[in-house]
DNA sequence: CTCTAGACCGACCGATCGGTCCAATTATAT
DNA sequence: ATATAATTGGACCGATCGGTCGGTCTAGAG
């Protein structure tokens, strides 16, 4: 079945590994594709016999990225029940995930320029996949009574803006934060956010 | 004083102003000094001789964006007495601010490459200039008692975490928000925060 | 063996990037 | 009037950008 000088599917997968390193440390516009192709060892025409354009290559190293991430954390919460362990464990999630980089990234994609609506589609598509694991979780947690009945889309996006944003101040500043000190910071946040559900009226 | 060809710090102002829009729109990388030259209607000689480098551009607007954001929080927050009322303030200025999506830019310019040490310092400047609102809004809350004495770091970063990380989700989803929307997310959100903490224990 | 098709290479392309340079212009000081 | 200095326009620079193209190599099919 090889036909080619060597197997094509490991070059790709190389690229994509490689690229999406890259996007996830310097963003989109700062990632040249001679620098893709200077990491992942591959000449500029293999890049391109592989991927059309920059796009579709950022856009295919994002859209598996968060795959990936939602697979493990279907992985995670098969593990656990009861929705206050859950929403921890989903903020240790954030907090340990290295290319979470990359949704800042995306953003930075989706600002740079007008897309074209089926790439907008794209964008929004991954957007839902990650709003659909917090919102998951608090239907969860109101159905069984654990957290009050609010309005439930307002709580996604306070929850998912916040696991997000505190990834953000986690970057900007430069004091030199362990690994464990973030988690300890998403921890507070899951802790304040679930009691403010909890005592929330209506 | 004036001895130009015309007036020198009017031509400033309106490059920083122009300049200021497009950093918003697009990003920093995605803005090229010719855009610039465009949109302000000088040459680039004009802009170079105002501004000695994109970065001191940049950087300049961001710096001059942030302290206006800041004097108008003063502004409002003399106006209103009770953390309540500030919190939710403070979430309104958040929605309401045009400029926010800055604050992105300066992530990716942060991110983009290496920057020296001097630039980094002022960027972690900037930064403190916000999150000190947030500080300081806390600590009056907990010194009231009106808040839970919490670790006011964790709630800091919760709080405007929370706050960008918002703005950023209003911008992903291409649901047509009408700021009317976005503010009752903000506020949304600020509910859940301040009941959370009061809740807190400890 | 020959033929073929996919994998791969790197020189090359036009466009554009941030930035430089200097002549031209003009308000003010003398 | 002349000199001075601030301001401006835009041609120009080398570097780099995303992307193209013609061709080479090799494994499997016939």
């Amino acid at each position: 079945m090889i036909r080619g000088r060597s197997d094509g599917e490991e070059t790709k997968s190389r690229i994509l590994h490689n690229a999406s390193s890259l996007f996830a440390q310097k963003g989109y516009g700062a990632v040249s594709m001679n620098e893709v192709c200077l990491a992942a060892k591959v000449s500029k025409g293999s890049l391109y016999h592989h991927f059309p354009s920059k796009d579709e290559l950022f856009l295919h190293v994002v859209e598996e990225d968060t795959q990936k991430w939602i697979c493990e954390w279907e992985e995670l919460k098969s593990k656990l029940s009861g929705t206050e362990a859950r929403l921890f464990a989903l903020g240790d999630h954030y907090a340990n995930d290295f290319q979470n980089p990359l949704i800042h990234a995306l953003e930075e994609y989706a600002r740079s320029r007008t897309l074209p609506d089926d790439i907008r589609q794209r964008l929004s598509q991954i957007y839902e996949l990650v709003a659909r694991v917090c919102r998951e979780l608090l239907q969860e947690g109101m159905d069984s009574g654990y957290l009050n009945n609010m309005n439930l889309e307002s709580c996604v996006i306070t929850l998912s803006g916040m696991l997000e944003g505190i990834g953000r101040v986690n970057e900007i500043t430069t004091i030199a934060n362990t690994r464990e000190e973030i988690r300890a910071y998403y921890r507070a946040a899951v802790q304040i956010l679930l009691q403010g559900i909890r005592a929330g009226e209506r």
